[in-house]
DNA sequence: TCATTGACTTTGATCATCATAGTGATTTAC
DNA sequence: GTAAATCACTATGATGATCAAAGTCAATGA
């Protein structure tokens, strides 16, 4: 409750998480507009909490990457529940990804997100994300 | 998110659908110690939201109760993975009943628990909470 | 009738957040 | 090899939210 009972904290955690976002550049040019305090000071604070670690890169000195320790990927289904409660039955474009994401198997879906994100992915972004892994398989299948 | 990206908004939704507690008084005596403005702000948003409801007391006029609409129930499984991501694995006491319902089916849990909720009641609260029907049934098919 | 309960409001101080501008260490472009 | 750009932040001052405590006001119970 003391960690996502905070709105930024859990959109830092959806960016990482559905997005694949890693550094402090992209988090903050998030559609939500986090302010650069801030958002020092939440990725600080998921720091100290073990949710999320920061590692210098080793290609460039002057870049940071955030990446989820266990304990953040263990908040996937936190996550899955909370979009699944903001769309609410409301049927948005048909094209809309979480829309295709809510049609598929609940357990399907949460295991490729946590193996996704822990081969450095994620749900959606990237060409390796859970979603495109999904959406092949789901071809296959039918 | 902006719903529940508070936590005091959280809070209220928790000890309505797990604590079962119905009136201003209730919330204000919760543990963690909401004050009085900001327990009217969130509760008037939350209505606002169409969360919650208020309704006065038909016996009582100085009474009002607070109950979950359709929308508010559909956030239990948001809950339940809550509380689930909080207790992170941690095994507490054996008799904490949070650590019992986790042990428990979660279909079961969640389907009696929207059905307590429907009916007037909580998770843990009151008499016909939906904890005691689990319990009950667990002592059955055992 | 008079104290109490219950649902809030008010208030003033403290705390957090916001947008904006900067800092300082790299790294790229010319 | 220098100047511009990039990156991860910090600093700042205004504005907004939160806090505890006390107060309001109608309804009820003793």
């Amino acid at each position: 409750m003391e960690t996502f009972g905070d709105s930024w904290s859990l959109l830092i955690m959806r960016d990482l998480l559905t997005l694949g976002k890693h550094t402090f550049g992209e988090f903050l040019r998030s559609e939500e507009r986090i302010g650069p305090s801030v958002l020092a000071d939440r990725l600080a604070r998921l720091e100290r909490g073990g949710i999320i670690v920061r590692t210098p890169s080793e290609t460039d000195a002057r870049k940071v990457t955030y990446s989820a320790t266990e304990r953040g990927i263990a908040a996937i289904p936190l996550l899955y529940e909370a979009a699944r409660w903001g769309m609410g039955g409301v049927r948005m474009d048909t094209d809309d990804p979480w829309e295709a994401v809510m049609a598929m198997d609940r357990d399907e879906v949460l295991a490729a997100w946590h193996r996704a994100v822990r081969e450095g992915g994620s749900l959606f972004g990237g060409e390796e994300s859970a979603f495109a892994r999904l959406r092949a398989r789901e071809r296959v299948v039918r």
